[in-house]
DNA sequence: ATGTTAATTGAAAATGATTATCATTACCAA
DNA sequence: TTGGTAATGATAATCATTTTCAATTAACAT
């Protein structure tokens, strides 16, 4: 089981940075790190309450903001809004959504760093983050499609 | 002046999709499109509002979503949020934001679809929109940075 | 120029997502 | 086991964005 071990890897994460390991906390670790799909926070809490229906909405959002500043999670971006959330891969790994059923993959980004060495020289900027998104279908949204 | 070439451009593209010019209408537009940084929406009634202090909120949203449809402006996505906008520039050019005045310049992305080819093929996933964003100090703010 | 008409406006209220408050609960080190 | 304290959930507060609606005004025909 992968996913349980990502789960008790982040659990390890939350203890050393000073925090309790809570059931509350169990659940929401446990539901973002088996996802195939960015959650919004209302997904998460929905998902959450099927567990353990007396699960708080705040205790939703607090914990999200923990596991971001631990860098375990990411915000995915859209062009309508930018509410989601998914688990970050480790490295720089970036996002390839499916527009039409919300399933998530990442990817390697070889080779960016030419283009922001070219950019800082044509610009004067000096380039330190990045941001990349694909958006597209996956292989079984584009099976439905065809048919 | 340029600039008031691009809002007459955009006032004409505006009244081509059915919609009048109106006096707030032309102050939005001249703001966005001579602003040279990402602008909230209360920010870009801010501005608005020194021109006309009768302008509302509601107008401003109005306008930025008329604007959004025919293609003219783009959203600004930062990590702790997206609700910036920023007028589009022709053909698929990407932005440079500065983290710390928040100046932004747009650039080319060549070659971008080479990765995307790599991916579709790596993935199955069928690529069909993309979303790229540089993060980094303008020649002015790494100026006083370092002094 | 003038009147007509429908789009546009701004004020206020409504909504929806996120954050703050606070008394109660429960984790965990001693 | 127990005590200190972080964490919780219900509620209320906040903030950005939308909706509603009566008054205004641009565009067009006359």
């Amino acid at each position: 089981m992968q996913n349980q071990t990502l789960a008790s890897q982040w659990l390890l994460s939350l203890q050393k940075s000073g925090c309790r390991i809570t059931s509350a906390r169990n659940i929401i670790v446990e539901e973002l790190t088996c996802a195939q799909r960015a959650l919004e926070p209302a997904d998460l809490y929905a998902l959450c309450r099927k567990k353990d229906p007396h699960l708080g909405l705040v205790t939703v959002y607090r914990t999200l903001e923990q596991l971001e500043s631990l860098g375990l999670i990411q915000r995915v971006h859209r062009s309508d809004g930018c509410h989601m959330i998914m688990r970050k891969n480790d490295g720089h790994e970036h996002l390839l959504i499916c527009t039409s059923c919300g399933k998530t993959v990442s990817f390697q980004g070889d080779h960016l760093e030419l283009l922001f060495d070219r950019v800082a020289l044509e610009t004067g900027f000096s380039v330190e983050d990045h941001m990349l998104q694909l958006f597209g279908l996956c292989p079984e949204c584009r099976a439905n499609a065809q048919e």
